[in-house]
DNA sequence: GTGAGAATACTCGAACTCAAGTAATCGATG
DNA sequence: CATCGATTACTTGAGTTCGAGTATTCTCAC
């Protein structure tokens, strides 16, 4: 027997029907109306086979297949018993117990080698002003949310969003910085890697190259069960 | 006719082809290796995927069918051109534009309201002794591998991870405080809906208690056109 | 009263994900 | 020298996700 859904849009929908009886657009309406599409990805076909999957597992229930005017039939679902504990436990564990994730940038700096290190630091510098950018709208919107009075229990999803990306724009400034600098380790090696592989040396050739004038720079491999 | 994967995956087996040719499951290997994995997902199921899609779509092309002793047959595969400009041009716009995300905890801290504040505390505090916890290892493993001379460039995305991990305990930490000395506005209300809920009123009954009892935490709602 | 565009309410298929399973070989231990 | 577990190398299939498409209805200007 396949579990619940995993998809968090799932989560949401337990809890919009914890409040009230809905059909599925009044329930991506609603979302949307409480901006909680900025944390939590709406998607239509998503939404559907949410839905239908949650009936399945008993964790809610169609009630009535209302229509108003000439619209389409809209099926009203509702929470059950298994619902709500499940709803709760899911929730619970997703705010105690931290999952991994894997930002697409933290894949992108993982294999930022294979670009010359001039043109990655000149994007770095890109992502820098955009981060930033983005950085001050935010903080814009909590604040001018605030502003007019706003409690922070509506926002503090938006304040968490504020606090990571002040954190990648502290992160790639300093990065930066020590790129300037210096002391980003490893910068010569990986500049003369792809000066030879521009004057068409081999892998092989390379790999030999790199290893007798950057001795140092490979010789914790040797070290590695020093990690334990 | 469909684009590339956007799966990460499918970059990372394109810069390792970019280095050198080889089957699929040296791919995997490779990235274990060099620990990759804990910034890229991988999955067999993926990687065979993205590996068949990438050849369809002509980034990459099957170069020879080795086979070893009585071991099943190994494909190895080479990028080809093109796929050397789609690796350089992907990598590039997702270091320097940033992607949306959604952090499954955001999505918790947003759906917070439907449990009980103190609990919802209690979760969040257990929350940031588990990440303290991680944010030490995942320090203490970035410092072990550069005090072995471990050149900073292969170790990016870890300290990456490292920063986004502190400013969530620096989050935590200050939310906490936050709810604990009152600065953080909307609790009683919160509070008070759960004790309505727990009295079994209705939910247009509680709608309306609230109101009344908590004008000011509502009264922003008539000011949302000032947000623009 | 009519046409343009926004809002309402879904549907579809292709792509992707993921856990589990398979089946061979290698290495070490008793 | 047998065998047990680890490693190598991949396959399958059920379930999920997603963007794009469709078709209707409402609204409001003209």
């Amino acid at each position: 027997m396949a579990s619940r859904p995993s998809n968090p849009l799932a989560l949401a929908v337990l809890v919009l029907l914890y409040e009230r009886p809905m059909h599925p657009y009044q329930m991506s309406a609603t979302l949307k109306e409480r901006r909680k599409e900025d944390s939590i990805k709406i998607n239509y076909g998503s939404l559907y086979s949410v839905v239908e999957s949650l009936t399945k597992h008993g964790l809610i229930e169609a009630r009535e297949s209302a229509r108003e005017g000439n619209r389409p039939e809209r099926t009203i679902y509702a929470i059950t018993g298994d619902g709500e504990r499940e709803m709760i436990s899911w929730l619970s564990t997703l705010l105690s117990d931290p999952v991994k994730e894997y930002p697409q940038f933290e894949a992108a700096l993982s294999l930022m080698m294979a670009l010359r290190p001039e043109q990655a630091t000149e994007l770095l510098e890109r992502r820098l002003v955009n981060q930033r950018a983005a950085l001050d709208t935010c903080r814009d919107q909590v604040n001018r949310a605030y502003a007019i009075g706003m409690p922070r229990v509506f926002g503090v999803e938006h304040e968490f969003e504020v606090a990571l990306l002040a954190a990648e724009v502290d992160f790639l400034a300093s990065l930066l910085d020590d790129i300037r600098d210096g002391s980003f380790s490893g910068l010569a090696g990986w500049q003369r890697m792809h000066e030879l592989r521009a004057e068409g040396m081999t892998r092989d050739e390379i790999e030999q190259t790199l290893f007798t004038e950057f001795k140092e720079d490979f010789a914790w491999l040797d070290r590695l069960d020093e990690l334990t």
